[in-house]
DNA sequence: CTGAAAGCGCTTACAG
DNA sequence: CTGAAAGCGCTTACAG
């Protein structure tokens, strides 16, 4: 590798400063268009590479803007990351991955590396008991945040989120009108705010059509196709067994139809089951899943919007947004068979 | 936000000079004990940032490692993903994530982010048409480059890969060893290396065993669920319709046995199915699917690593290394059934 | 429209 | 063991 190419390389190249260098390239109307010209043209021979670090460290903007989720694998986020990618990409910010796993430090570690590269902003879903002063410090110091998904109490910045009550409710309600009197929740956690407004949702739809709301029906923690697969046996050894679940998300009712099937019923007749967030998988699924869209590619992009129009100084007010979900029913679902 | 903190705000507070503080925060044994105790503990309380942008000017060493892959929410690159995460995360590199999605542009695109960000290396999953020079330009920019599951031809650098023709020729020949006379092949692509290589093996599977190989039997381009459920409607109205399916991959398979049930025939009975890859999904598909192990963790881990030694200066030498994968029968496989 | 000079916040020889 | 000074490669007032 020859000797390192740099802005005052084209400057004596072309016997101009490094000024007008800098900023023809960026493309400043203040540099005359001849100049201009010359000057790109040779840095593009010459494979010029704009060191983005010294300009940073002189402008104190980055283009950098930090992602951090519990799971990138997670097809859940994984359609918020597309749609976050994709409204980023138009305005030439580069954005840096990270997944948390619910663990705390690995957050903090996340943030920490953001602000020593001084990224420019976060999105962020944040781990189970986030307190509201990591927000804050990472607010303190210059790093504009938005959450996602999950909402932490106390935190004075904008939250986009499903309306989770309401759309465990639309599932409920629709089991309920179906027929269904002895339904289960299956998966989610009480740590999370989604988790606590989801169990809500459903007690509320349950009590308000009088029907009996059982604690063993309720088996918390699944939320992933795995988890789902596992908790089939302890639903089907349930004492009363339920004819319907109403489940955490769509990996958790897929993964129990599919320990349904094994056990040789068949899901979607024998026993009714709902997911949640409306993945493309669903719609594959055998059977077909009925379930609740969430609005994942919605939160995704006004996430991005907001984080950027507080980049570009425009005001923005924190507080939560809620994205209204759609029941979408399709063959997971039907009257209860009682045998 | 009040005054920004730097080395020098340090220094002054404590009497000491900058080189003294920057020496003590990164542990030097050149400075004294107490002296450099004094000094961290003061950063930690008055909540200093370190401005790895001003470091990494000075040193030409960022920390950072980026990573682009075809798509990250395809769980076969999740799972080298997390593989190579935590490889990363114990030599403190932060990583940089990015899909190319198959785009040269957008490929190109992040490689230049990357030079510009002084990053100290890059993984990377070559998207289809990469010519050796874009490999090479980031290597003469200081950019140290290892592949990962497909390789490009005369860029001379690491490239870690499973051992295709012959994974492929281990599901064929189950296949062949159960009984099966007609197999399709389902899905990739010939523009790829990987897609090459995995025809190859099956072609050369079959006639080894003297069986005939028609062409129409193979339904090239599918590689998500959505297009292997799509892709049953074409494969169950083939004249002399096959008894087998060798897929492209764990999700091509899992969508054509979706396809298969939905059209009223038993996956694994009716139609056996080989997958790709052993996905954690793998196991629990209904039914549970007869694929080959692709040794992703084990991609992640050695590209990771051989990427950490160039770093450290170790010498690598560059060309393929193959990984050996390995058959797992499940239930999605059986005797060919005639009706 | 263009140039000379200062400065962003670090680290690294070098001197003591 | 510690300090004074130069320099990494940009951008930004300021002057002309």
């Amino acid at each position: 590798m020859a000797q390192k190419i740099k802005l005052s390389t084209i400057a004596e190249a072309l016997n101009v400063s490094t000024a007008t260098v800098s900023l023809a390239l960026r493309d400043s109307p203040l540099v005359a268009d001849a100049t201009r010209e010359r000057i790109k043209e040779h840095a593009r021979t010459i494979g010029y590479i704009y060191n983005r670090r010294a300009a940073s460290l002189r402008t104190s903007r980055s283009g950098i803007v930090g992602v951090v989720v519990h799971d990138i694998m997670n097809p859940f986020f994984a359609e918020i990351l597309r749609s976050i990618e994709s409204e980023l990409d138009r305005s030439r910010q580069t954005f840096l991955l990270s997944n948390h796993y619910d663990q705390l430090e690995k957050q903090r570690t996340f943030i920490d590396t953001l602000l020593q590269l001084g990224a420019d902003g976060v999105i962020m879903s944040p781990a189970i008991g986030t307190p509201a002063a990591d927000i804050q410090l990472a607010e303190a110091n210059g790093l504009p945040a938005v959450l996602i998904a999950r909402s932490v109490e106390d935190a004075d910045v904008p939250v986009f989120r499903g309306d989770d009550a309401y759309g465990i409710g639309l599932a409920t309600n629709h089991l309920i009108s179906l027929g269904h009197r002895r339904i289960a929740m299956i998966g989610g956690t009480d740590q999370t705010s989604t988790g606590r407004d989801r169990y809500r949702g459903y007690v509320m739809a349950m009590e308000a059509a009088g029907l009996p709301v059982e604690t063993r029906w309720r088996i918390p923690g699944p939320r992933t196709k795995q988890a789902g697969f596992e908790a089939s046996q302890q639903f089907l050894a349930l004492k009363d067994k339920p004819t319907a679940a109403v489940c955490w998300n769509d990996l958790v009712a897929i993964g129990l139809m599919n320990g349904i099937a094994r056990a040789g019923l068949v899901p979607g007749v024998d026993v009714s089951v709902t997911g949640y967030d409306d993945l493309e998988e669903a719609a594959i699924a055998t059977p077909a899943l009925t379930t609740v869209w969430n609005g994942q590619r919605e939160v995704g992009r006004r996430a991005a919007r907001t984080l950027l129009d507080r980049l570009n100084g425009v005001e923005v007010h924190g507080g939560q947004e809620l994205i209204r979900p759609e029941l979408h029913v399709r063959q997971s679902t039907g009257k209860p068979v009682e045998r």
